[in-house]
DNA sequence: ATCATATATGTAATGATTACATTTAGGGAA
DNA sequence: TTCCCTAAATGTAATCATTACATATATGAT
């Protein structure tokens, strides 16, 4: 996706595409590796220098109110942000710390005795070894 | 549980049982409601007058080192803390905030090309409205 | 009682995140 | 163009969870 349908993207969400926006959000699109706020500003400070962490941070909050992008934790008490796209689970490696997307297939997590419940969102995370690790 | 039952049981995990270790290990035990290191504060704190809260964060460091007890992150940036039991998932109330215990049948979560990995932990977190506040 | 060691505590540091105040930039209206 | 208003970005300081580390206390054997 090139910067101006990620302009046209962002405007249709009602946020207005300025400069460091459309860097974020394009990091978010191309590198999909569910970076924390210190990967995004170490990475992009060098393509915009005056750029603040409190940009990165309001930022996100901005793309997370307008359900763009969606954050999380894993085991660390550091957020974890990725564009909102087909709902699946994360597996990290506890070696190599690399993340995984894995298609999830739409099971049903509720037994019977919590039909009762509503679900507006689920997360799953799994931890083990990666393939490339266990070879 | 008793707090004698509860020495033996820290005793089994070669953790020497103290008077904190004990009440901390009985409060877990006792209110299942998933705290964090404040709750857990907060509500020792009387019983136990000289309680420190670096304390309460190396006792369960100790409770987790010795597999006696999991922390987990809901969406905020602070551990919760629960004894470990059989697997389940965890839900969420968006509206009253409370933790439920989710039993959850032991189903594979990776795909057939992801049969490669080892999973060594899985958490499933749900989020939405429970049953008592749709009523 | 003395000593060694495990346990508990207190204080200060770290790191992520937010709050808030200030500056900068862009788009009309005069 | 200049002025002005507002959105956007920035900087600084505060907050909160957690850890690091040094000190104090308790326990148990000699
Ligand atoms: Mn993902
Ligand atoms: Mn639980
Ligand atoms: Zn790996
Ligand atoms: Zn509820």
């Amino acid at each position: 996706m090139d910067s101006l349908t990620i302009a046209e993207q962002l405007t249709v969400h009602g946020i207005k595409p300025s400069y460091p926006r459309i860097q974020i959000y394009k990091y978010l699109y191309t590198k999909k590796n569910h970076p924390t706020v210190d990967d995004i500003y170490n990475d992009l400070i060098e393509e915009i220098p005056t750029l603040s962490k409190t940009t990165v941070y309001n930022t996100l909050n901005l793309f997370i109110e307008a359900k763009l992008v969606k954050s999380f934790n894993l085991d660390k008490n550091e957020k974890r942000y990725e564009i909102i796209i087909h709902d699946h689970s994360h597996f990290q490696c506890e070696r190599c710390n690399k993340i995984y997307d894995i298609p999830c297939d739409d099971i049903n997590l509720l037994p019977k005795e919590y039909e009762g419940f509503k679900v507006n969102e689920k997360q799953i995370f799994l931890k083990g070894i990666c393939e490339e690790c266990l070879k």
